[in-house]
DNA sequence: AGAACCGTGCAACAAATGTTTCATGGCCGA
DNA sequence: TCGGCCATGAAACATTTGTTGCACGGTTCT
């Protein structure tokens, strides 16, 4: 298992498919989305589905270097049958060094994190949704490398609420917001250790201005969890590597959005239909294919 | 005598088993055994390798109530369809609409996340960070909302190869740096259905400029994958909510970021001191309390 | 413009598929 | 022991499969 890895026929397929013939490249890229029927149906009967010739299923698998469609399907149901690799195959040879050890750092990383995130406290995030329902306006803060998760949150939240919901410092310096802060609003700052200055400032301000301050934090100590109403926790040091993981705090964030959704109702249901019909006309997605 | 409720083709072979002629026993176990065989190969290949044959699978069909062979093939078949059978019932029992209805919403969410986490598969996210070591410039690349997984690549990134890195669009319009791509560079384009029609165009032009392109995707049929030199996958969909989930798509980030990194090695370390030590300098952080 | 080329759909091909028929052999009841 | 029954394997069947040759239409190069 040391090789880089024999690329999938379904990976074959995607690096050839730009330099392929039009037509080929429609079925290549029904083949790609649909590769379960590929493995079991019938060449015929995904050319009808397709709306493609049969013919163009041989020249497809040719063109990526089989010798003809039952070879590229048979290597699609290779690459599709049920592994036997346990999860814990990766980790029971346990080499912490030589070719593997990159896989095992992703292993175990991706396997903390999945760990950690049932321990997020739902009752917690549904209490601060409440509080956010509630909001007049939603204030956001995240630095550093929190500011994705900050903008993150204030785009899934701007869906439903547009006017009420904008990141602190989106219009100008953060400063000119802080006095802007009053009551009945809240305040959103996630950060963990170390923590930033500007955060806490924000933290700060948000406490003096009476409005509803939530801290999405890696601990209770915090400085931008002091006078906090909601402290929202996540584990950010448990997974190994270099930096620490900010996938609790994204599922938080992500997790506030839907439940704040939910508590919006019809109301909600319509602003967010509004806006997916503004993107649609803006033809901001690419069609969907039929 | 009530039918038993057929629940699936395997159970009803189950059930049928035992009154069954001896040889057509043999057959059944054996299906019962490969049925991910029996979908795909063919009845002559079936037959040699369980030593019986060929037309015993066919009385084998008829004797459980089944047209024919086929019949029965296209049965397990559906069975096995792998999108429609979510891995957790959670999401097919009823949503509750009491006082807990948020908090289990919120279960639901993080435990779906957490299960699909380990599904990413850590090889392809190890190939791809070799690729971003060997890389003499990184393109970043996501809109709406995956633009904040997109910030965070770079954030962590730029981290310890400053001057290497950076979004698209981060010093002018997107299109003025589309025309900087060159070979030898690596883009990263992160995207999930629908997908933005700039995304495909960042896309499209690194792979005309001969870059190595990485895609972050939840699917391998995703537009801006096509002629990916790799495409990491993450699920997007099978959490519930009102938007699909990010989360898979920040832990490849963080992992990606993780593995370029330890590829760096000393060097990379002390580019990482460095940049902390700035940080320090300019007393971004709060001082540590002892 | 002419010619060479390429992508594409159609139709015919040989091979392989699932099914059915038939002959065989063993089993049980009369 | 004979006669009917049924399970079983081998071969012949019609159908469907994947493939390939061919002609048409469009594009590009000379």
């Amino acid at each position: 298992m040391a090789e880089p890895a024999k690329s999938s026929p379904l990976s074959e397929l995607r690096i050839a498919l730009p330099s392929l013939p039009l037509r080929l490249q429609e079925v290549g890229r029904f083949v790609a989305a649909n590769d379960y029927d590929a493995t079991t149906r019938s060449m015929r009967d995904l050319a009808a589905e397709a709306g493609a010739d049969p013919a163009a299923f041989t020249r497809l698998a040719k063109a990526i270097g089989y010798s003809g469609w039952d070879e590229l399907r048979a290597a699609l149901t290779e690459a599709r049958r049920p592994s036997q690799t346990s999860p814990f195959s990766a980790r029971a040879k346990g080499r912490r060094h030589g070719p593997n050890a990159d896989v095992t750092l992703i292993t175990d990383k991706l396997e903390a994190e999945a760990a950690d995130l049932p321990r997020i406290s739902a009752h917690a995030i549904a209490d601060a949704a409440r509080t956010l329902h509630g909001a007049k306006r939603i204030w956001i803060t995240g630095y550093r490398s929190c500011r994705s998760v900050a903008e993150l949150l204030n785009y899934e939240l701007r869906l439903f609420r547009p006017e009420q919901v904008q990141i602190v410092g989106a219009s100008g310096p953060d400063d000119l917001d802080l006095g802007a802060f009053s009551p009945g609003e809240a305040v959103i700052v996630i950060g963990f250790m170390p923590y930033t200055n500007a955060s806490v400032r924000v933290a700060q301000a948000a406490y003096r201005a009476g409005t509803t301050l939530i801290a999405i934090a890696d601990s209770v100590a915090a400085p931008m969890a002091e006078g906090a109403d909601h402290v929202l926790l996540f584990e950010a040091a448990s997974s190994p590597g270099f930096f620490p993981s900010l996938t609790g705090a994204l599922a938080i964030a992500q997790s506030l959005a839907a439940v704040t959704f939910s508590l919006g109702g019809t109301a909600a249901r319509k602003r967010l239909q509004d806006t997916e019909a503004r993107l649609a006309a803006a033809s901001t997605y690419v069609a969907e294919k039929g």
